[in-house]
DNA sequence: TTGTACGCGTTATCAT
DNA sequence: ATGATAACGCGTACAA
């Protein structure tokens, strides 16, 4: 038995004014006067009534709406996801919220099904790109929604020629400032985890740093002390393992992201090494499990809170034609106890 | 320079049918023949074109959209959604991708921006209302989504009276496991880390399992082993250092949820007492960071992946006006280092 | 199997 | 400041 939902019309009949009218009024739109914004309000109290927003939104070709598409590898991800996409996926609700605007998410996971039509149906007015996902698996893709002018962000790293606007965090620098800590602490085979093929161009700028740091201090960079590491514990884990087995000694661990830094403490504790008196260890990302870890990991964090805001206030740019400002957001060393805290 | 977006008119002038044969012939929906069917599919992939949905929306009364409501207390989440939530979110996300639906997400922050009119407005068809927060809050705010008949699941436990339908994990039984364990490794003094107040039933029931399997063990319920704590690391840290300068000694830690595990592991260290040689400890949910912790956590897994998938199920049933069918998800005990593990 | 005609509920435009 | 009217783009009875 369901009661047939209110429209504008039945408002306007309520309180007496046209449906023009009415419209204007709930949208405090127009030159309307007080008088009948309040009976049109009061009225539309009364009814329940609701704009229907697929209405609203064919009319004024507008949805008022972002969309935040989260892709990995299928590889890197069993089922469970980067809990820094998460964290980021949090801010960027709030951030979207903020706003006014609605959030439509969506995980991709292959690169089929690839349903980036979420601007071109006019389900969301721009999308939002996250990942640490194969880049060049998805540049054709991301080409053509550069042509036909649909707005959108992609949380990484600005590569040359890559279409698009991206914004990330800098990680280059933050890739130094771990370093820069291990070798502060006296740390001289300083083993470095993550893949840095063109696959992950931001693994690619951490090694970018890693490799800045050792230079700066003027310590060689040792090729055998480089383990190429998809973004998970498992893998960190395996490769630390075969890392010690064959190439010998360390003093510390780079891990590319959390994951892998958490992944090579199990691994070195597997092996009788003490963390961080044997081998210290800097991870990236400052995931939320960071502070939980035994012992607690020292870590690169990136602003997930800024970051979010980053995307959803440029995003929002784009889609109104102001041009985009910054870029890149800072990061921050956190030291805990795998490498120079408590 | 915007080019004009194509119509289904435009593909049916390119294909040489009508525009309601290119709707048809898109949706698969009536009777067509292969042949137009085919030269339609070419004309609409010549155009880019992509259906409005706003309009189809509009025409069909239905979005083929679920909206997840995730609410927490402003007290319990300085900003930090509970880890928890956001595996519920991922697996909530996968669940309706396979089903075809688009999800909506927000986060209520305070009781006021209480937007669940997503149905009302036609954004979704359907709402998962997802939260730790304080339900006695909602319960009004549910109770008339419920009258006019809005499709909604909620998760957690079920409470006599309560509007709609609940769908949660089987908390007495798993806290009857976790309390069984710890009497079975010889703990006789059990902390409870938890609220349970009516504010938050799924914490009573884990309280009520925590009676039950002392009871079935003969061993007393000692009410100052018992302390209030809301879903957080640092309350469970702060409660149980309370506990122990104020109450003595303990041989055993239940925490409610894995934070307030945590949280209660730090507090012991902090005393000097060790996990779990001293104190064991058991956490409910197993959350991400669980197996990283020191010692790992042994805890009482929900089984995130079904939740998900049970409540996008049932949520479609209620949509489609089908009756509801599972309402009760088993979880399992999962024993690592802090207590009987490794 | 296909075409015709209309309506979904709103916002935009042009009047007054 | 308000009213009348025309779109927005698609789905669906109904007719052919």
């Amino acid at each position: 038995m369901r009661v047939k939902r209110p429209t504008s019309f039945d408002i306007a009949e309520l309180a007496g004014v046209s449906q023009s009218t009415v419209s204007r009024a709930l949208r405090n739109d127009a030159m309307v006067s007080e008088d009948t914004r309040l009976r049109v309000a009061q009225a539309a109290r009364l009814l329940n009534y609701k704009v229907d927003v697929n209405a609203r939104n064919l009319r004024s070709q507008k949805t008022n709406t972002l969309a935040l598409l989260l892709y990995e590898d299928p590889v890197t991800s069993q089922s469970l996801i980067n809990p820094f996409f998460l964290s980021m996926l949090s801010s960027i609700t709030k951030a979207s919220a903020r706003r006014g605007y609605d959030l439509l998410i969506s995980f991709q996971q292959s690169s089929d099904d690839w349903s980036a039509d979420y601007a071109a149906s006019k389900r969301a007015d721009g999308l939002i790109f996250l990942g640490y996902g194969d880049y060049l698996r998805y540049v054709d893709k991301i080409s053509r929604l550069d042509e036909v002018s649909t707005a959108f962000v992609t949380w990484g790293p600005v590569v040359a020629g890559q279409p698009g606007h991206f914004i990330g965090s800098d990680n280059v620098r933050g890739a130094v400032e771990a370093v820069r800590h291990l070798v502060g602490r006296g740390r001289k085979r300083i083993a470095f985890l993550g893949d840095i093929s063109e696959h992950c161009p931001e693994f690619r700028d951490r090694y970018t740093g890693y490799v800045q740091a050792l230079e700066e201090a003027g310590l060689p960079v040792i090729e055998a002390l480089y383990a190429d590491a998809a973004a998970s514990e498992e893998v960190g884990h395996q490769a630390i393992l075969n890392l010690i087995d064959r190439d010998g000694p360390i003093d510390a661990v780079f891990g590319a992201c959390d994951l892998l830094a958490i992944g090579a403490m199990n691994g070195l504790r597997e092996r009788g090494l003490r963390v961080p008196e044997d081998v210290a260890v800097v991870g990236f990302d400052d995931i939320v499990a960071a502070p939980f870890t035994a012992p607690p990991l020292t870590t690169i964090r990136q602003d997930t809170a800024a970051a979010g805001e980053l995307l959803v206030e440029n995003l929002l740019r784009l889609i109104d034609g102001r041009p985009i400002e910054t870029t890149q957001i800072a990061t921050s060393l956190v030291v805990r106890g795998s490498c120079g805290g408590v």
